[in-house]
DNA sequence: CATAATAGGGAACAATCGTTTCCGAATAAA
DNA sequence: TTTATTCGGAAACGATTGTTCCCTATTATG
């Protein structure tokens, strides 16, 4: 059973934040504005809301992702693929939260500027760490540069998101075998 | 001297098509409203001009960028460069209008949807080209699958783009000396 | 049983939006 | 010189926005 903070993530993640009005939210919540002003002191305070619901979603899934990998090079591999199965289809049209909002609203509001950029950095080190993991567990060659291998796979991350939300088609077995070439 | 609808896509890069009002346009473009509605149809219509006299500034700056190469390898590896050059420091943090309308309104504006689909493919055959030259010139080994890599590049470039708007640095030198590894 | 609290709803409100309309000044043409 | 056209401007307009306020129904408490 979906809340309506979750069915309100699906219309920021879909629409953005200054696409989406208070009667898009109230029909997707299936709440009236009162309320919402009940539940959320303001349009931006759902928006946090559903921006921390979604990272905490992601991130389990990704650390799912990773936990069927046996080694760290292995663990990486699934982390990308999932980001792949993220980024198309159904799914990939909706776009990332993150991404979104990198995007729309760092030039704007401070208060998501600097959520978004902790996210990344949060992302990125969980990459990173797959990485040390490969390399302590010989899966991933010792002079494969660290931080700024994880800095380009969240590039890449991103990117990915990016396509997909633009419908380019992406051959998640073909693109990973590719992007694993960084770890060579 | 630049033109009204350079100070409009100035804006529109910075913050979007939503979030800017026909108040901010006026400002930017020096312009009071009757003269943007004789000048422009609407809104949109404004848009789509920045939307064209930026990809075109874009593509001759990557143009530019590709010609200081040799090879298509050297090629490829000063575009890079340049994606990162304009990813960091005042200009990234403006932002890409394609990335943009891909975030922002590919899932509310078929016409934007349809034009920022067009230009990534646009952006990618030329990057593919240049995988195929270097593959001509033997500066790139025969077996580096051309469109793959073209698609990935095109996630990394466009990742790039966000994370510069997210005010990451961004080191161009060791991140393009690590993509560079696609093309081994 | 009466009162208070809680929950959900929706209209009212002021502000802002994008677009249209109309004005005045300058320039061109008859 | 008069009239028409062009150019730039800004207010008016109807619609939409985010938020506040107040209503009704239900449940809990004394």
């Amino acid at each position: 059973m979906e809340t309506a903070l979750d069915r309100a993530l699906r219309v920021f993640r879909e629409r953005g934040y200054h696409a989406t009005s208070i009667g898009d939210l109230t029909a997707a919540m299936r709440l009236a504005t009162g309320s919402v002003y009940k539940a959320f002191a303001d349009k931006h305070a759902v928006f946090m809301a559903a921006f921390e619901r979604y990272t905490a979603l992601r991130q389990e899934q990704t650390r799912n992702a990773a936990a069927r990998g046996e080694n760290g090079r292995e663990r990486l591999r699934q982390v990308l693929l999932s980001y792949v199965e993220h980024s198309q289809g159904i799914e990939g049209r909706r776009g990332c939260l993150v991404v979104g909002s990198a995007v729309e609203l760092s030039a704007v509001d401070p208060v998501v500027a600097a959520r978004v950029s902790a996210q990344l950095k949060t992302n990125e080190s969980f990459i990173a760490g797959l990485i040390r993991e490969g390399q302590a567990d010989g899966s991933i060659p010792g002079h494969v540069e660290v931080d700024a291998t994880a800095r380009l796979m969240i590039c890449i991350t991103q990117g990915l998101r990016v396509v997909g939300k633009a419908r380019l088609p992406l051959d998640g077995d073909r693109l990973v075998a590719i992007a694993m070439k960084l770890l060579a």
